[in-house]
DNA sequence: GCAGATACAACAATCGATTGCAACGGTTAT
DNA sequence: ATAACCGTTGCAATCGATTGTTGTATCTGC
């Protein structure tokens, strides 16, 4: 390949470009925006000529002049982990969805991980005049937060549960009825001795545990065990190696708070020679893609992530335009595979 | 409910807390970024009535003014694959550790997944003159794209394999070295009927590919068979499962491209009654947290993700420092879990 | 040949902050 | 008494685009 001629002199903003082009630097904004106030002529020799150059317009002045910035922020609040890595699977898979959604809406995504120690960490977000809408992957322990900013800042969604009266905008499934499902399913195998894996701190799992109790207290059975297990990726293992032997003696049926929990809890049966569902029964939550993945295969309650993830999307570009969409909460559905 | 009372007038900028302070707009700029030029008294007195109203100046007009974003651009090229989700397992393993050691030290990321369908794309993102610096995760099949945008916009790192000559600063394994290792394994465990799974076009992939002949070679055996598995997730499993008849007749070990497709295979083995390792030894490569918690766990070629993001960031800041970092080419080892 | 319409391009204000420089009152040194 | 200097603050230019308004040819119809 030959190198092509050395471009001039790099071109910085439109004022050298239009100097270049004998216009003024109305005319090669126009002209590059395509807008038909200009001569089909100039225009198109403004096109070439930028385009020789490689002269792009610069956003940042754009986006100050027009106040609309085309980016919509993406945050994780980590408040019940510190130890949470960003690479949560289920976080993951939901950003997937939404990038698509996003992307294809022709939105840029502006990704922050937040460790909310200092208070206003929400308000910053939002105030910085960066973002034309924020979506929130889980409430977290960040319930005030999420209120507090809802009451002045419209364009925001949140992934999560939704509690009467409240004013944040979310999208989620209804979790209590998911933990429901489990139970049911477990206590149609035959379980009795049922436990719950995960950390009732966090809302969402704490209504899953509260389905679980629903189905036992139907099926006559006490409420069900709690183990608390954090969300933490590299101490999951270990703890729940210590809750090994207690299984083994007292438990059937474990409805996990997630497919990640159950997945290693399943990992950790095999290792202590406990067969899934033969010995005991396991069920996961989220139904993420690797639930179909793994081997056996994981009993999960399913989320439908992709079309959460396209509900926010949409509710959010609603509220960018200033309606006031309320609320969704998805049916979650049991998804009947090997673990149980 | 009662309202609270309302926020006399929420403050749209600076001008507006300096008329109500009583002081000068650029006053009001130093008082709020703590320079030490104001008096301390209505420094404190400034950034209390800022507290007190809520108000946060506009990032976008600061970031104008001063040339610079905090902002880095993670992009994800999907060339050989239209169809590949963003949801990748290790993509997302490393954009997880790639957040941590961005926000640590202050940046924040803007997302962008390409389909480089329209030539310009890079030049698009690095010329938007919204980002500090760009990372790309995975050559897919720009190589010409990158070269030409390195050779003039400095501030950028590849997530990739490195040829002699090349422009761009890359970060990667020597996929080769981890194609012989996978192969070496496979053949130190009696294996003669090797495959390769995996696409080809993909210079990383082939590089691997590649070792895996080597090791074929050194031990006195032909061409290990390459059998075309595409990386979209939703086609992949179909893909396998037209394959495992051959599998089953011809092939006793699989060196997988991905870990995704190897426990893809593993699965499908399965559901075949083929079992891992006694018929059939597998490998995979990256070594994702996942490869140790699939049921077996798979013996893999590991990448060192972690240390890839934290090189990849620490790379970067150099070269926004302006110094001239060189690629960096990390060895891969061979973890031994249960499926070779 | 002239009023009025049309098409195009220049001018200048604007978005909201940052920052070099000037100004100013007051103190200290000469 | 004057000069030099200090800490503080105000003034105004600047970053790079967008866009409403104004101005000026050119064209149309009568």
């Amino acid at each position: 390949m030959t190198i092509v001629t050395n471009p001039p002199a790099r071109i910085r903003n439109i004022a050298e470009l239009a100097r270049l082009a004998g216009v003024s630097t109305g005319t090669v904004s126009r002209a590059l925006a395509g807008k038909s106030l200009v001569n089909k002529e100039t225009r198109e020799r403004i096109q070439a000529l930028a385009r020789e150059h490689g002269f792009r317009p610069n956003q940042m002045a754009r986006r100050l002049r027009v106040q609309e910035t085309r980016v919509i922020g993406v945050v994780v609040p980590l408040g019940h982990e510190q130890r949470q890595h960003l690479s949560d699977p289920f976080f993951m898979a939901i950003l997937g969805y939404l990038a698509d959604a996003l992307t294809e809406s022709g939105y840029d995504i502006m990704l922050s991980r937040v460790i909310p120690d200092e208070e206003d960490w929400l308000e910053r977000i939002v105030d910085s005049g960066m973002l034309d809408g924020v979506l929130v992957i889980g409430q977290s322990n960040q319930f005030e937060t999420l209120e507090r900013v809802a009451a002045y800042y419209r364009p925001m969604v949140v992934w999560g549960a939704h509690t009467p009266g409240q004013k944040h905008c979310t999208v989620g499934v209804d979790n209590r009825l998911g933990g429901r499902l489990a139970g049911e399913c477990l206590i149609a195998g035959g379980r009795k001795r049922l436990a719950f894996l995960g950390e009732i701190g966090v809302p969402e799992l704490r209504e899953r545990y509260l389905g679980l109790c629903d189905a036992a207290a139907a099926a006559g059975l006490a409420d069900p065990i709690r183990l608390d297990i954090h969300l933490a990726s590299d101490t999951m293992a270990e703890e729940i190696a210590r809750q090994i032997d207690f299984i083994r003696t007292e438990i059937d049926g474990i409805a996990s708070g997630s497919d990640l929990i159950a997945m290693n809890i399943v990992r950790a049966l095999a290792d202590h020679n406990i067969s899934v569902p033969q010995d005991v029964s396991v069920t996961g939550f989220d139904d993420l893609p690797l639930a179909e993945q793994t081997i056996p295969r994981l009993t999960t309650i399913s989320q439908n992530i992709a079309e959460g993830a396209r509900t926010m999307a949409r509710l959010l570009f609603e509220r960018i335009a200033g309606e006031d969409s309320a609320a969704v909460e998805m049916a979650p559905t049991l998804v009947r595979r090997d673990t149980a």
